[in-house]
This record gives C-alpha cells, structure tokens and sequence, in this order.
DNA sequence: CGGGGTGTTGATTCCTATCAAACCAAGTGG
DNA sequence: CCACTTGGTTTGATAGGAATCAACACCCCG
C-alpha cells in the first residue's frame, strides 16, 4: 500500500491519517521530541488550528505552560466521564479512544497517530471526556490544560482572538474544500486550486511548490487523475505546463470552471 | 432545478448555499428580522459556530452589543484594504465579495445569501479585508463588531472557551465529512450516520429525525441513492427499515462497513 | 548500469449522479 | 366521497467520472 486516497487536510483533526507521517520528519526518525529544538514542538503545535494563527511569542507563550509526556503503551490517559482538563497533540506513538458500551464490551471509536489532536472539544467545553482513551503504542505527547489556556486567554484576550481566528480560516478553508468534494469535479477543483496558487504567487506564471502527489491529496484525487486533469486543461488551452511550471492562458474561462463546476 | 448535490453543511460557513434557505423560514416569509422575536435572531447566531457551544445567556450578552442593519442593493459594506472591524451574518438579501484586479478589472470572489456569516477570520485576526463586500439584493445583516467580541471576552474570559468548543467542534464534525466525502462510498458513509443516530438515541431501535432528502444532504448524497443505500445494508442484513424506522440488527458489521469504506 | 521515486498514459471497473417513471400518503377542493 | 395535487420515496436504465491496475518514460543518485 503506497498510498490511500484522501484528503490531505494540512492540518491535525483528522483520524487515520497515517500518510501524515511524511509530515513529522522527526518522528519518523525515531527521535525524542525533548532532543528537539525547541522550534520543531513550536510548528508541530503549529499545525493545530487553535494556534495557526498566532506568532512565535504567543505559541511560546502557552507552550511554555504546557509538558511534553511520554507514556509507554497501556497507560489510559484519561477515563470516560471524568472533567476534561487537559488535550492532547500525539508527537509519537498511537493512541486508542474507547467506550463501554452498556453490555461492557469495548466499543473503540477512533485510533489516533502522530499529527493528531484529540479531546480538545471537550476540554474547551468544559464537560467531561465523552470517552477513554489508553496508549496503545508507547507515544509521546503535549499536554495542553484547560487552566493554562484559560489563564493565557485571561491575562491577553488578544491571545483568544488569534485563537478564534485560526480555528475560522481553518473552518473556512474545510468548508471550502467540503463544498468541492461534494459537488466540483477533478479538473474545477484543480483549476480553483490553480487559481489559488496563482494569487499566492502573485503572477499567472508560477511553479507548483510540491509535488504532484502531494498536490493531488489537497483536491482530494490521485496522482493519475490529477495528470489527466492538467491535460484536460492544457488540451483546452487554459494553461500552459511545463514541468512543473504552470502558465495560466485564460484565467477568465478558468474562473468559470473552478465555479462552476462541472 | 429542485436541488443541487452537495453537502447540507448545518453551520453557516458555506457559500452558495440557496437551499439552506429553507432553514430561514422567516425569510421566505419575508418578514424583516426586527419584527422577530428575539429568539429567532438568536437562534440565528448560534448556527454561527463561533456561537454554537454557547448559552442562550452567553448568546444574548454578545448580541446585545451588535444590532442587525439593512442595506439596500448597491450599498458597500466594507472596501478592500481597510482595517476589519466587523464581520457579517447574512439575514436576507444577497452580498458580492470581489477584488479588484492590478489591471483594475474586478474579480468576483464569492457571492453570499442567507445563512452564510462572512469576514470572520479578518475580523479575528485584526488584519484587513483582504475583498470588497458589496450588497447586490437588499439586505438584511446582524453584525458582530470586533471591539464587542473582545470586551465581552475580556469580560468574560469563559465565553472565550466557549467559542473555541464551538468552532472546535465544528472543525471535528467537518474533519469527518472531508475523510468520509474523500474515502467512503455511501453506504458506509450511510452506516456511519446510523451508529451516530444510535448513539444519540441510546438504542438500536430508532426513527430517522428527518426527511431522506435532508439524511443524504448530512452524508453528501441524493435521495435516490440514499434509498439504494438503505436497501442494500438491508439485504445484507445489517439493519431493518419499516418506514422511517431503523432497527440496527448487526452492529459490529455496520461498524466494520463504516470504518473500513469499501 | 540498475534501482527508486515521479509523472504519464491506457484499459477496465465501479460508483453514483442523472433522468424518468411509478408509488404512496396526505391533503385539498369540488 | 372521489378526483387531483403535492411531496416524499422507491426503482430502473443510462452515462460519466474517477479509482484501480498495469505498463512505461524520466531523472537522479549510488
């Protein structure tokens, strides 16, 4: 299995996304994160939207209330119905969320990996954790409490706002890719996705910055399909390809495509 | 045209969605949202999802610092370039969202209706409208200052918490949708909303609370293939369907079905 | 020179949207 | 009480998109 198909969400809520892994260097290299410098904890708490859009200091900030842990697998970190006061960003290792079910049988909900946070719902709610979650491969992990957070937010409401605003790009931006999924084909969402990166490059000549893989995972498609789509394009003249440098010819009939779907 | 495809995304982030009209019925009654009662502009907001984790008093504490505006076709809500002061919830009417282009022509960006909230994330992060917002049908818009967010957080920092639950579990409900849109095909997207059902009903007899049009907007289908779906799990007799009521006969496989996609 | 990763192309199969028709239930109005 | 309508639901036939499987062309690096 090289890879499965799905979305590559740039970002830690989702379950089962092992190929995220290619995204924690580090981890795939066997290192503890306490070895790291300290920047490299700073961007994995990065990639949680609830900090994507604060600066260095502010991250540092709550991070510095916060611990790294390690716990070897069978560690149950928290038990269902008791008050959330902490969330997790998985750094190493997995993790399993259980309930019992009334009959007492193990029902397992999710199965987390590297890259993912968990139980931030319920923490920031204030209710209790709606479930158990147990350490099943030795992981480490960073803490966050529901009382550092408070206290950052209490002493600098900014802090809340920064919050507040990248948990909204981060909505917008899945909403955006929602309404693709359900209703654009392949070659709308590659040209809006085009699009996007022209405006971020600020010219209508622009290289892709990753590969075509990686590129195919944010429309939600495949390498194959994203390669027939750009003939698709190129053959009807909205762009022009060249390796990886793409040159849009008609941004007016790519605009059309990317809105209108099919 | 009777409907679209697309996801029934039950929050207010999305664009281009005509059909959430029918969740405004005071809209398509026309009545002007001032004539309402309180509890309608209310319930309102809280399909925001900076709102949806909050109290109805927590709620109320937050409006009574905006006020819904109207603005006639033509008005200019907000230009390109100035600071982002406040953020828009569409009551009624229709708003444009366009730039303009270096070579002065204007690219439209976005074009909202009812239901969709917009600016939020410019507004959060104190940064500029990154667009022009102009109203193209008369209009009718509860706006949320920036300054009223922060006193009332400043205020109250647990109405800071608050909005983090909601948008975080929004950001969570929206997580699933994108995993199961990009890798699950229907019918297993159709048992993970069953057991989803079950476990908000506390049993494994239950009755579906809403028409199958709405059920297949949830899992981003149609009803025809909604109806296929059902079959089908009946056949292979997971369930049993009388009517609107849904027996689930064999979980584990259900679960199977709903974890593993195909 | 032989891999391994990347990108392209082709054939095939499967899923699902679309179109079309029919059924059922509940009103509605004569 | 019976057409007649209307909305929800189901079923069938069809077509199109895209994943899958497979083969192949590159390119870089040891």
């Amino acid at each position: 299995m090289y890879y499965t198909q799905g979305v590559d969400l740039g970002c830690d809520f989702s379950a089962c996304q092992m190929e995220s892994l290619n995204l924690w260097p580090f981890v795939a290299q066997g290192k503890s994160v306490a070895q790291l410098p300290r920047h490299s904890v700073l961007e994995a708490a990065r990639r949680m939207p609830i900090f994507s859009a604060l600066d260095d200091q502010a991250v540092e900030l709550v991070l510095s209330r916060c611990h790294t842990i390690r716990r070897p697998a069978g560690t149950t970190l928290f038990g269902s119905g008791e008050p959330a006061e902490r969330f997790f960003l998985i750094l190493a290792g997995r993790v399993k969320l259980y309930k019992l079910s009334p009959r007492g049988d193990e029902q397992i909900l999710h199965m987390y990996g590297p890259g993912i946070t968990f139980a931030e719902a319920a923490v920031l709610s204030g209710a209790a954790y709606p479930a158990t979650a147990e350490v099943v491969e030795d992981a480490e992990l960073l803490a966050v409490g529901r009382t550092e957070i408070r206290r950052a937010i209490e002493a600098n409401p900014d802090l809340a706002m920064g919050m507040l605003a990248g948990m909204s790009a981060k909505l917008r931006e899945f909403n955006r890719l929602i309404e693709d999924l359900s209703l654009k084909d392949v070659p709308a969402r590659l040209a809006g996705l085009l699009l996007r990166l022209a405006a971020q490059a600020g010219t209508d000549k622009f290289d892709l910055p990753q590969t075509k893989r990686e590129l195919a995972g944010q429309i939600g498609t495949i390498p194959e399909t994203l390669s027939r789509a750009l003939a698709k394009l190129k053959s009807a003249n909205l762009i022009a390809v060249k390796g990886r440098h793409i040159e849009i010819r008609n941004r007016q009939a790519l605009s059309e495509l990317a809105e209108g779907g099919l």
